[in-house]
RNA sequence: CGCGGGAUAGAGCAGUCCGGUAGCUCGUCAGGCUCAUAACCUGAAGGUCGUUGGUUCAAAUCCUUCUCCCGCAA
């Protein structure tokens, strides 16, 4: 089977990977190298190195809704075309250009959480369970009928960046098997009355509101560990907040219960206790490092 | 050349503006107290202040080279 390979950030190598070893990619698209980092160098994707590590043709065009970049596409007489997080719009030509149209891999049990972010978005909500869908493209987002799901369950201690890893590994898995006998399985289509959406991650999200229940901020601090991590503002200062847990503590939202002990700040039932702290400047430690050389004013009302 | 912060004892920090014996909290070690303790008391060890060069009677501190870490922004 003829691939060709369309992804760009980390969670989608792993299948990238598994596919070269597995099946014949012939080729790989991938977002064009961007600025980003400090000094604003121009850095390739993730997928872009593996690709060229395995010494793959890679195309990084900045769009496909045009005909060159279709005919390209065409003629690379593919039988699918695997699409993981690759962070472009597919038109219809581009969809329906191979045998077997494109295959999507999605960190989310379909319908639920359709879009963007849905590995954050599961946690944030407190879902006790996510998984991996394999799916056929369409043109409406993440709407295509199901070959496969693979479940995780979202244990208690479950981060972001957790799940992201365990998905990425299990959509590798999944896809390959689902690919080695394409022709025995019969996608389900998905129960429109079952779909919600997982909107990206905005950054006025980072930012902890303390009026929030403890309990919410606890699975929103979770969900965004290792990234883009939320955060709140202490004497000008920005403190990372990493991981925390819910205490019952009481006092008015967003106060400073303690802070040289232990740092505890108000929410608006209990309160959270922070474990893991990133001061500006400085790693992410455990707060007990951090407080042997710094205390946080009691009392203090954070904005 | 996007903007900015940082590197000081095993850990976390202060000291740097305004050069003048290197400090705090914790840990470690020794001793004491205690039925006992992550408790308490006493004492000790531990740092060429990231690297290079310079200014100076004198540099953690001022100027300079390089390396590494990080926040913002994209």
């Amino acid at each position: 089977m003829k691939i060709v390979f369309m992804g760009t950030p980390d969670f989608s190598v792993p299948v990238l990977e598994r596919l070269i070893k597995e099946h014949d990619v012939i080729c790989v698209y991938t977002r064009v190298p961007k600025e980003a980092g400090r000094g604003h160098e121009l850095k390739k994707s993730p997928v872009h190195l593996v690709a060229e590590k395995y010494g793959i043709e890679v195309r990084t065009p900045k769009t496909l809704r045009n005909d060159t970049a279709q005919e390209e596409f065409r003629a690379l007489k593919a039988d699918v075309a695997v699409v993981a997080a690759y962070g472009l719009i597919l038109p219809k030509p581009v969809i329906e250009a191979f045998k077997y149209g494109c295959l999507n891999v999605h960190a989310s049990l379909l319908p639920r959480w359709r879009g963007a972010a849905p590995i954050q978005r599961a946690i944030e909500a407190g879902d006790e369970k996510s998984g991996v869908t394999i799916m056929q493209i369409v043109e409406a987002l993440d709407a295509g009928a199901m070959y496969q799901k693979g479940e995780v369950a979202i244990t208690p201690d479950m981060t972001g960046g957790d799940l992201h890893d365990k998905l990425s590994l299990m959509g590798a898995d999944l896809m390959s098997d689902v690919l080695s006998r394409i022709d025995e399985i019969k996608p389900q289509p998905q129960n429109e009355a079952l779909v919600t959406y997982a909107s990206k991650l905005e950054k006025e999200e980072e930012k902890l509101d303390f009026t929030m229940p403890a309990m919410f901020l606890e699975y929103k601090i979770r969900a965004f560990n290792p990234f883009p991590a939320t955060y709140f503002e202490y004497q000008g200062e920005r403190f990372k907040v990493l991981k925390a847990k819910v205490v019952d503590a009481h006092a008015q939202s967003g106060v400073i219960i303690e802070g040289k002990t232990a740092l505890q700040i108000a929410c608006a039932d209990k309160a959270l206790e922070i474990l893991q702290i990133q001061r500006q400047g400085k790693r992410m430690m455990q707060i007990d490092e951090l407080l042997r050389g710094f205390e946080f004013q009691k009392n203090t009302q954070l904005a």
